[in-house]
DNA sequence: TTGAGTGCAAACTATTTGCAACTGG
DNA sequence: CCAGTTGCAAATAGTTTGCACTCAA
């Protein structure tokens, strides 16, 4: 599964790229749409591979939605998301991560905790009229 | 879908039931094996069917991770979770809800947020060693 | 050269749905 | 009675995988 050795690919390169510059935390799906401009014989397979590698890297997060589509971004740094009930669409939270917070919940439960992550349901501006 | 007027099922009643005695967070599949003992001939679609009436109804939460499996608790009040990175299990934390939390996070960001959730995520006791 | 990466198609997993038979109010 | 519910099976949706071929280092 995990390549113990990556070389690299124009398509990889290109998945990368695509979520560097886009603040829509694509699907896979979309992604793939957007490549197939450039790569007419491009498969869901080598997307869903690439997007494995590149999050096994730490280059990218996975971010699952249950049964709707699983979301990727390249923002490493952790933060907050808000999710739009909606539309579905996520956008990042431009409010500093408390990073006691993780520390504080382990103390009060006695688990093991490492992290911690907040989700902000509600409607977003396009969908609030 | 939602049916207008819901009648009652000995199905549906048993997967509530089930849902309100048990204390670990249930996956379809597992209350589809549980009940086959007293009903031999059901089906995962009524299995599925009956926790969208009862996620509806609000006596059923449903809590998706991603690609593996949605799961189902029957606890409605606001509650923090507890993730197992290792064998994926869940645990409410008992903690109180920071019910101002969204209303900091709605104010800091602007957006129309209704609700928070927060996850941790670490190792379980079991897990730990 | 050669093994990581690709395209294609088939396989898989979780979930949903059409339909005829059943059943609870 | 009769619409909501069920079981069955087929259909989806998203994701993964086997295989032969290709290409980057």
């Amino acid at each position: 599964m995990a390549a113990a050795r990556t070389r690299r690919s124009r398509q990889r390169d290109r998945i990368l790229e695509i979520l560097e510059k886009s603040r829509n935390h694509p699907t896979a799906n979309w992604i793939y749409g957007r490549l197939r401009k450039e790569f007419p014989d491009l498969s869901m397979g080598t997307v869903y591979r690439n997007l494995g590698v590149l999050v096994e890297q730490g280059l990218v997060n996975r971010i699952d939605f249950g049964s709707t589509f699983d979301r990727y971004e390249a923002r490493i740094l952790p933060h907050y998301h808000f999710i739009c009930e909606s539309c579905g669409s996520v956008t990042d939270l431009e409010v500093p991560v408390d990073e006691t917070l993780t520390k504080k919940l382990r103390e009060a439960t006695g688990l093991r905790a490492t992290r911690h992550e907040i989700r902000l349901y509600g409607t977003c501006r396009k969908c609030e009229r």
